[in-house]
DNA sequence: CATTTAAATGCAACATTGATGCATTTGCGT
DNA sequence: ACGCAAATGCATCAATGTTGCATTTAAATG
């Protein structure tokens, strides 16, 4: 959970315009400790438009702000990105693990980088879904 | 390409109905070298119901006929399963590339079994979605 | 082969999400 | 304090997923 004035200037270092609507999406997506789906990221928000949101959601996702995850539920991710991540380095490679128990979608850092080779392709990026049981709930 | 008889007994082996717009869905996965989007296979299936697709396709995931790849795009593609897939035992751990050049998405079998290992999670199933150029765009 | 039944289909209807155009408002650099 | 590009709100539309219900049909049975 960051702070309003830490996202305020997160969102101007990306040259973007720091909104209070800007704000209050990235401090529902900041204060959920794990990657929120986008219905409870519009329910939070319902007193702004869904439009708005879903503007938003591409602005930050296109600078490097926040990244999706996409799950096989139907349901759309959201978690902010590592600082590392900017607008031109946007490497994902990450491995979003969704608990079968809890239902709580989570981004996992594998201890060693992880690698994957597939001979005759020229892989330039992937990501991994992974289900199962989270610490929480094994 | 399998022939219909083959996919009639494929859709009975299942305890399903083998009936004309299934024989057509399956057709069309099936003559579609690489996994199908589903926006592709709604536009050849166009002389029946989407809802009757729609229900049909759930039905042929449930039985671990065919498998779905979700793809960081919008669009969901279908495949035919591997002979070893059934209704019990449909286990992923796939590979699908999407090749940004030529939009194809596929179904690729790496050379050695994957392994993921998350330390406190347990892992029970896994898919990794790449993406790159394929051997033809290469 | 005729009958029967559970499964499959077609149609209507609705919810959700993604998307665009346009007029209005607002952040923020000057 | 001003002006402009960016952001917002509203209307609107398309695609996909989903359910209920009446009708049709595959295929098992006698």
């Amino acid at each position: 959970m960051k702070s309003t004035q830490d996202l305020s200037e997160l969102l101007r270092s990306r040259k973007l315009k720091s909104t209070p609507t800007r704000l209050k999406v990235l401090e529902a997506i900041s204060g959920y400790s794990k990657a929120i789906p986008y219905s409870k990221l519009q329910a939070t928000l319902e007193n702004f438009d869904r439009v708005t949101l879903y503007r938003n959601l591409n602005t930050l996702l296109d600078h490097g702000i926040v990244h999706k995850a996409i799950i096989e539920d139907g349901e759309t991710y959201y978690a902010l990105c590592a600082s590392s991540c900017s607008s031109d380095n946007h490497h994902h490679k990450h491995v979003h693990f969704k608990c079968t128990l809890c239902g709580e979608v989570s981004c996992v850092k594998p201890e060693n980088d992880l690698e994957l080779i597939l001979p005759n392709f020229k892989v330039e990026n992937f990501e991994v879904e992974v289900t199962g049981t989270c610490p929480k709930c094994v």
